[in-house]
DNA sequence: TTAAATTTGGAACCTTCAGTCGAATAGTAA
DNA sequence: TTACTATTCGACTGAAGGTTCCAAATTTAA
């Protein structure tokens, strides 16, 4: 018998497992990340962790999960919208990245994890991987079809990805993630790196 | 008593062990690089790798210290040499483009490692980081002669720095580091993307 | 109120490693 | 040879951390 009160209040204490292991990791690293942490920090006892959630993977399995999906989920629309290329690759980083400046926390979970794990790539399972590769590649075509435009110029469009993806991770966590750049300094990134780097 | 040609063996076997460790590190991952496959890959048993070296982490950090001072000790002298800040630039990163191909596994693991293991920057005899952090902080300063200069555009240096990073990254181990690229596209990486991108 | 289902957590359990011990072997110097 | 040093290693130890057990507590349904 699973009431429907009950079904919500399970779900409640999933994401109190979920918010509780954001919270070790954001204040002692993933290394220090344990189950052990994880049920000190949500209140419960290690076994109920293992109630709630298989193993340990599947807690950040599914915080990669809906992290990913949330991303996808606002800028899918963007991407898919009459603008110029160069508009929608514009608007969709903006997008990101305001998303990244409302949850420092979860996105840097969601960019660090995966290089430090990796038994969490073992797919089949892992929607995440997908949301991300769906990302890129769409990002990528927004940047080729922009150069086919003649709104960006001529270049390899994997390496510009990577310049990119390194500049975009330098914004947001400059200093270790301590302090993440404000929202002018991400226009402002915006406006002179891709407006006037990108645009000869 | 420490013959002359004892000293020479000692350090010949060291350096076994050091070859060993990024044997494994390359067929398995830093997650899998542990003492009994290191132990086994270099053809010692677990305890004699404790004779040479005091502990696991003293391995890894001589990987690190010996691979950032070469680094350094080939940039050194053409940053320091007469040539415009631009000029400079390029140079230097075309050595390390050079280092990195000629010793792939090597710089994976030095650009790996410390973000996996926390514990390697625990600071004080840790001679790479500072190789690092002088690297970084001439690149920068060459860097930002360059705009004063007129020959790189206005801009702040410490995003260029990540740009320049993640692209640096993605040219050489793009596809997880399985196709190093060659010489020639990093030519052309330095002439598109630097000379005519930041040319404005 | 009572029986069944759900939820909880402390105490094991189990595996993986880094690191140690102590005895054996090889090398050197006299 | 003989004493001493340098080198080697398999077996053990201890700690850490993920996972499971099981019995108790709580909640639900009748």
């Amino acid at each position: 018998m699973i009431s429907e009160r009950q079904a919500k209040e399970r779900e409640f204490r999933r994401e109190k497992i979920l918010k509780g292991t954001l919270s070790v990791f954001k204040s002692k690293g993933l290394e220090q990340t344990t189950m052990d942490e994880i049920a000190k920090k949500s209140d419960f006892g290690k076994a109920t962790l293992y109630y709630y959630f298989g193993s340990k993977e599947e807690i950040f399995i599914e915080l990669l999960d809906k992290g990913w999906e949330m991303i996808w989920g606002s800028i899918e629309p963007v991407i898919h919208g009459n603008d110029s290329p160069k508009k929608n690759f514009i608007k969709s980083l903006i997008i990101i990245g305001e998303l990244v400046l409302k949850n420092p926390v979860l996105f840097e979970f969601l960019f660090t994890t995966p290089q430090m794990m990796p038994g969490i790539f073992a797919d089949g399972k892992a929607t995440w991987k997908n949301y991300q590769n769906k990302m890129y590649a769409v990002f990528q075509e927004l940047l080729e079809d922009g150069m086919a435009n003649g709104e960006f110029p001529q270049m390899r469009s994997d390496l510009m990805m990577r310049a990119i993806g390194g500049l975009f991770h330098g914004l947001f966590f400059l200093g270790h993630g301590e302090k993440p750049v404000s929202e002018e300094t991400m226009d402002s990134f915006i406006t002179n790196f891709i407006g006037k780097t990108l645009d000869q």
